[in-house]
DNA sequence: TCGAAGCTCGCAATCGTTTACAGGGACCGG
DNA sequence: CCGGTCCCTGTAAACGATTGCGAGCTTCGA
């Protein structure tokens, strides 16, 4: 509580010295001598000193902070991806300014020009719906950016996003292996959802190959939510009342989907095999477990967060190793099938019993 | 991507003014003469000026960003905090830095530092477990603090909780009510967890009222996340088989103990009845849904952020009606019970089939 | 003994704003 | 016609650090 106060002035005069020295002893390694660097660090003891960040900023033109911006941080996968951004950002001595997009993308778009107020040194944008609005916006930011779970559509922005298509076409895989036939799918409810579209074209793609007819996939769409998932699943039943497989385009959805299932009387998975998407720290936990995707986010975290670095410290020294490949466009981690309970082999003898 | 270059110069010289007309012009609200201003929003325009945030932030010794600490953003519990706050400090222009301690007292002590050399305006700290160091050192955070989730320790830090003993009491109570008399309580893992602490205080203060003996309530000790839920629920039945009620001392506890519960060939609520604590927006999705007490999140993050802007501005100036009473203590929020489909009434004719 | 070299350290400019103070017109009343 | 008010705007000094440049002192070799 104690108000800041001790400037790098007062410690100079304490030590007897120019603040010039003061400066340099304190962030070693610069010629001073041990004995002037002993009595300036006894007196920014003595004063309490704390470098102001602000001047430190101003003066070296750069803040060691990079913003954030999450398109909803009420959704369990975010959270994994903010803490391990934070992680990362935070051991090479950066701090994170958080901005929530709370579903909305005006208010995303509001959140770059709120953050490059605020001097970032660089933005990460973790969101799969990326509108045109937004990209006009994000050439205009004036620091680098990374773009998380979109492709990258700005010229020198670059991306890392999961293998989306591939994920999909994972989980089609097991449901046909399963014997799965009459299979559908809970879409996105919004339109930019590139992630969730790829899914789709993944899936699509499998079916394809199992020799489905085009049309064998049911899309449904889904509202807003856990409780759009369950509606919607409901709807899936009463109009295609044969489906045994529910392909969900993330878990949260998944997790609705299945409870709106529960509700019509049908069970997960002896009746309905249910899959979701993303892997989020409560998949094992529901009942049943979740079968799902699993993105690599931390990997997704410390891609973007060194492929920022190295563009801020002006692209030279260290990127090697750190980021393979050149940060340069699009990066795609590749994603995971997690089998748990929620997916079962198809049952032969009867459809559901509704 | 283009580089941050017209500064408040750069304009002043376009429109023939000096920097201060420009300042002035464009904050608004000050003596200019309207042609002026126009020259100078021109200017601004044509430049793509944008102010520095540092350098306003150095002259008005002010960042107008707050700083926030959290427990563990993967309890999805704190992500509906940050949630709030964030959304509450935006309204009011202020940032959020954002610190998360994974868990780890030490971890959330450095952010102390971290934040403090960052010089936020204010600082928020998230935590049901505030150790004496963190107190130690919560004293010598040059700005005003706020504490979510503890109790207010230090003088002149304010606090903004839970009423955690009524929360234990409302549980015990709902499940008193449903006839149970075999209750055994999932404590947390964590010593210094005093909201945890409340809790059960709560709780037994409920038992013993209805005339149980002191020793009635099984407290069993949980290990860390939800894995550590699903074990200690085993250990539960398989001490006191004739459990019929478990109060879990969080959400994320409850819903790995139902876990453990099925595993054990258990049906919640059938056999054993469920609550959780803190209403987390998963709690109603889960299988059964969850019944637990609800936490009124929001008007806490309100509570905090209204109660740290009056304290940064100066504690003047229309604090009144937003924050009631003087924020000088510690305040504590009414909490209530949500009855969902993991309580029921306790059968009467035998024992759990194990 | 002197010059060059090598250190350490101080001077002062700088980063981009804000704002107290003062200067200078315009306008008004006497 | 003059002095006093008001406005509007410019001058310049902060805010608190970093750092190029050069001054002074030591040390060393010739």
């Amino acid at each position: 509580m104690e108000p800041r106060i001790a400037t790098i002035r007062d410690v100079a005069a304490r030590a007897g010295v120019s603040t010039a020295t003061v400066s340099r002893a304190l962030r070693k390694s610069d010629s001073v001598l041990p004995g002037t660097r002993q009595r300036v660090e006894e007196a920014a003891q003595a004063l309490r000193y704390r470098p102001s960040g602000v001047a430190r900023s101003l003066k070296l033109r750069r803040t060691s902070t990079i913003g954030l911006i999450v398109t909803d941080i009420e959704n369990p996968y975010f959270p994994q991806i903010i803490s391990a951004i934070e992680d990362a950002a935070r051991e090479r001595g950066h701090s994170v300014l958080l901005a929530d997009g709370r579903r909305d993308p005006e208010r995303e778009i509001a959140s770059l020009d709120l953050l490059g107020d605020r001097e970032v040194d660089g933005l990460i944008i973790a969101s799969s719906e990326l509108t045109v609005r937004h990209q006009d916006r994000i050439r205009e930011v004036p620091c680098p950016v990374v773009i998380i779970n979109s492709e990258s559509t700005v010229a020198a922005v670059p991306a890392v996003l999961s293998d989306n298509v591939s994920g999909g076409y994972l989980a089609a895989e097991h449901v046909l292996a399963l014997g799965h036939r009459n299979i559908a799918y809970l879409a996105s409810p919004r339109q930019d959802d590139r992630a969730a579209g790829d899914r789709l074209i993944g899936t699509r793609t499998r079916l394809q190959e199992s020799g489905l007819p085009a049309d064998a996939l049911r899309v449904v769409p889904t509202e807003e939510g856990v409780d759009g998932a369950e509606r919607a699943s409901r709807h899936v039943i009463e109009t295609y009342p044969d489906t045994t497989a529910l392909l969900c385009h993330n878990d949260l959805t998944a997790i609705g989907a299945m409870r709106g299932l529960r509700a019509a009387g049908l069970r997960v998975p002896h009746d309905v095999s249910v899959m979701g998407f993303d892997d989020i720290r409560m998949a094992p936990y529901v009942d049943p477990a979740l079968t799902t995707i699993r993105q690599a986010t931390d990997e997704m975290a410390r891609w973007a967060i060194a492929s920022l670095l190295a563009r801020i410290r002006g692209g030279r020294e260290e990127t090697a190793g750190e980021v393979d490949g050149e940060p340069g466009e699009t990066k795609r981690l590749p994603v995971a099938l997690v089998a748990r309970e929620s997916t079962a082999q198809v049952r032969c003898d009867t459809g559901p019993s509704r």
